[in-house]
DNA sequence: GAAACTATTGTTAACGTGTGCATATATGTG
DNA sequence: CACATATATGCACACGTTAACAATAGTTTC
């Protein structure tokens, strides 16, 4: 059926041997011995079987990139920039073999043998099994997205509870004390920490969150739609919303002009996330920025250097968060 | 290393065949040597390599899934959809390999070996390269969202000429005769599929649209943006604007608030594609909602039947389109 | 009781590629 | 010229799995 060396050898008039030193460019074989090969394999259209390299070399030119999710929880988004960061970084050097963990019935299939290498995005303390799995396999790994203590693996995250915290802060700056928040989905570790930096800066502040000012979420426009309407229903409103993804603050929005009200004239609203919408909403969302294309790449990178220098660093990477200020937060200062 | 069928072989007393065809529950094999050996393989944490399977049955367990590309002009919320819906099919029987079309440097690595079946979602004619190269190895594929001829080949896509239709013909129900188009991304099918239904819708109205009336774009916030304001700046301004997708929708929103006016009330605009934000914006988007998540599982449906029955089917698939009617048209009628 | 059949297991080769070692030829060295 | 040395190629095996065929033992048939 298809071509293979061999093939090549006959027409070629040597052994197989001088074939394949002669495609992999080894310096045994005479210049013009390999030429005259190139040009039959490439008139022959031969292209390698990649099965029999694997066998022999132990390398499987896969790339897993695992997600927490694929069903639900994983915004589009968050998605889409994880993917493209890595896809730029891999080429075709390796192939990017996408996944949910939550698809998989069991681990067994994680080879050394069917993975050069591993790259989770980790929204739940729940990867900790994979992650573990993974690492007891010996494969190269890297966690990104969430912090993670296993020895032996690469960790590249954005600083979110910093983030959470500047936009806690920015709140206050402007003049707001009456702050409310939206959750994000429970079990997720970002949830925590965006919790977590808001709550520094509320404290820093001093200032207290009554427990009516506080609703969970679930990462989706229903849920922060669903928890700006309890804030609105309140006799004494919040005067600012800070929502832990720009998903619950479009809902959160989408409840106020509802109500016939408007942000931030009525109520100020600060998102997480910087997702491509948040830029052309009206008014257009303050938010944060984490650098999730940056994110993979870095990972990607490092994961790489481990792979093919057989190295084994494992540092933990944290990547600076920023605030975009737009103009869905009204100061109350002036 | 790792362990081999020999290695259980050894520690069965019996030849690395049986233990082959016991783990392959073969009937050939008495009940309970099978089962001696599953218990074997089971604590010597037993995973075959896949590689060695592959060159032996000829099949790589891979399936391809490629994008036009995953740098620019793919939507997050698309790319999202199609990898959920076919991830949703095949589950864990094959390894799905994601990769843009524009990462190629050479379709050499793309072989009947390499991948069991591919399933390109393409967004442009220019895809025609891949998928012939793809058509004349003969390997199973399915194309999906553009229409493609090429002979022995699946073909899964929604009607979006038919959705242009509703989409026109519902402004001008509403009682809209000055309409204009902000057009989709040039070279891509969908953009001429969506002016060419809304160009009918038009046409049986007895419409006409002057050339001022129309603005290219490329499918995202920016270029909605600025047609919006160059229609906004002419001395008879549309009264109701049709964008090719809803991120040039919120785009042109977002440039009728800055100019200090609102939607519907002073224009109405109507996107295309029915994206996650859509229901969320202020005012909610009227558009046309495009099955995605279905189309990719209905095309990954009928791949694996034509890999696993290996039959060829080369139907093509229709799937209808459907407007979905929220707050940004103004009726004039009333 | 020999022949024919069945059930179960083993022997051997094959898939396509890479590599250690042996071989052959050309080149230099004293 | 004999010997060492460098250069270029081939031989044989390995990687881990499956499968065609052979072999063995037990069972049925007439």
């Amino acid at each position: 059926m298809s071509v293979t060396i061999k093939d090549i050898a006959k027409l070629a008039g040597v052994s197989h041997t001088t074939v394949s030193r002669a495609l992999n460019n080894s310096p045994l074989i005479q210049e013009e011995t390999k030429e005259r090969i190139r040009i039959i394999a490439e008139q022959m259209d031969y292209s390698p079987n990649f099965s029999a390299k694997s066998l022999v070399l132990d390398r499987s030119y896969n790339l897993g990139l695992f997600f927490t999710t694929l069903s639900n929880g994983t915004s589009a988004g968050f998605f889409y920039e994880a993917i493209r960061g890595v896809n730029s970084v891999i080429q075709d050097r390796y192939q990017l073999i996408v996944k949910g963990i939550d698809d998989y019935t069991g681990f067994h299939s994680i080879t050394r043998k069917s993975f050069d290498g591993i790259i989770i995005v980790s929204q739940s303390d729940e990867d900790q099994a994979i992650i573990d799995h993974i690492a007891n396999k010996g494969i190269p790994l890297v966690v990104l997205n969430r912090p993670v203590t296993t020895t032996g693996v690469l960790n590249v995250l954005s600083d979110e509870e910093q983030g959470a915290f500047l936009a806690g802060s920015y709140l206050i700056e402007q003049g707001h004390t009456r702050i409310a928040l939206i959750e994000g989905r429970q079990g997720f570790k970002s949830a925590q920490n965006r919790k977590d930096g808001f709550e520094r800066a509320m404290k820093q502040f001093q200032i207290t969150i009554p427990s009516v000012y506080r609703m969970p979420g679930l990462y989706d426009l229903e849920s922060g739609h669903r928890a700006m309407q309890k804030f609105l229903a309140l006799d004494e409103r919040p005067t600012a919303v800070f929502c832990c993804n720009d998903e619950m603050a479009l809902g959160a929005m989408k409840a106020v002009s509802e109500a016939g009200m408007h942000v931030p004239n009525d109520i100020s609203v600060v998102g997480f996330d910087d997702t491509v919408f948040a830029a052309f909403v009206t008014p257009a969302l303050t938010t944060v920025r984490r650098p999730i294309e940056q994110i993979s790449k870095e990972g990607a990178l490092r994961l790489l250097g481990n792979i093919e220098n057989k190295q084994h660093e494992t540092e933990q990477l944290l990547l600076k968060t920023e605030l975009i200020v737009r103009e869905s937060v009204r100061s109350l200062s002036s």
